[in-house]
DNA sequence: TTCTTATTTCGTAAATTTACGAAACAAAAG
DNA sequence: CTTTTGTTTCGTAAATTTACGAAATAAGAA
């Protein structure tokens, strides 16, 4: 494709972007995790324990989602304490919710 | 990844899948255009005008949303009007929604 | 210093997605 | 019948995604 970026609106492109990074279960679940559990720990480790994927690939779900914004990690080594991006998980809210308010 | 189904919560998996239909920002863009031309044609030769890609390109575009049931295609020959299937997309809105309400 | 621990990065393979043009299709028009 | 028209399907190529285990990393503990 070519000239992609000028064809579409800043919305759009923001849209499937935040799309994109919901659009695995295993990072649907994290952020569902995340969710439930942002009063406690939220370690990589913790999540692993009830998904059937290996460590790395855990840790790229988690990578895909800090790319996208929706996520942030605290180091406290050795461990990574993660939690939702509120500034950028509300815009995303905000852009879908009028997306499909329409 | 084994036993992939028995991890993810049917919201979990309805809402991948849904995030999937809006990951592409030309997806986007076709949902846009069959929202706000939702009273007059939608055919996918007033889109491709739009749009920097082949004429098959979108058709594979509006398979891929009409296989995550958020389009729908009236045959008119040789003419396909699409338009939004608002079951589906009622549903979408609402997982969506709930999702980012948490 | 060396060990342990939680996590990420690397190398790689398989699967999926995106894209194109050519060919096929289905139905009305000539 | 053949032609025209709008669209989809096919064959294929390139790019991206998903996945794994091994190795690397970073920092506290011994």
């Amino acid at each position: 494709m070519r000239k992609k970026k000028e064809y579409f609106t800043e919305n759009q492109r923001k849209i499937s972007m935040y799309s994109k990074a919901l659009s695995n279960p295993v990072r649907v679940f994290i952020l569902d995790f995340l969710l439930k559990n942002a009063s406690t720990c939220c370690y990589s480790g913790d999540m692993i324990e009830e998904l059937p994927i290996a460590r790395s690939t855990l840790s790229e779900h988690l990578s895909e989602l800090k790319r996208a914004g929706l996520i942030q990690g605290e180091i406290n080594p050795p461990y990574i304490k993660y939690c939702i991006n509120r500034e950028n998980w509300e815009e995303a809210k905000r852009l879908l919710s009028n997306f499909f308010k329409q």
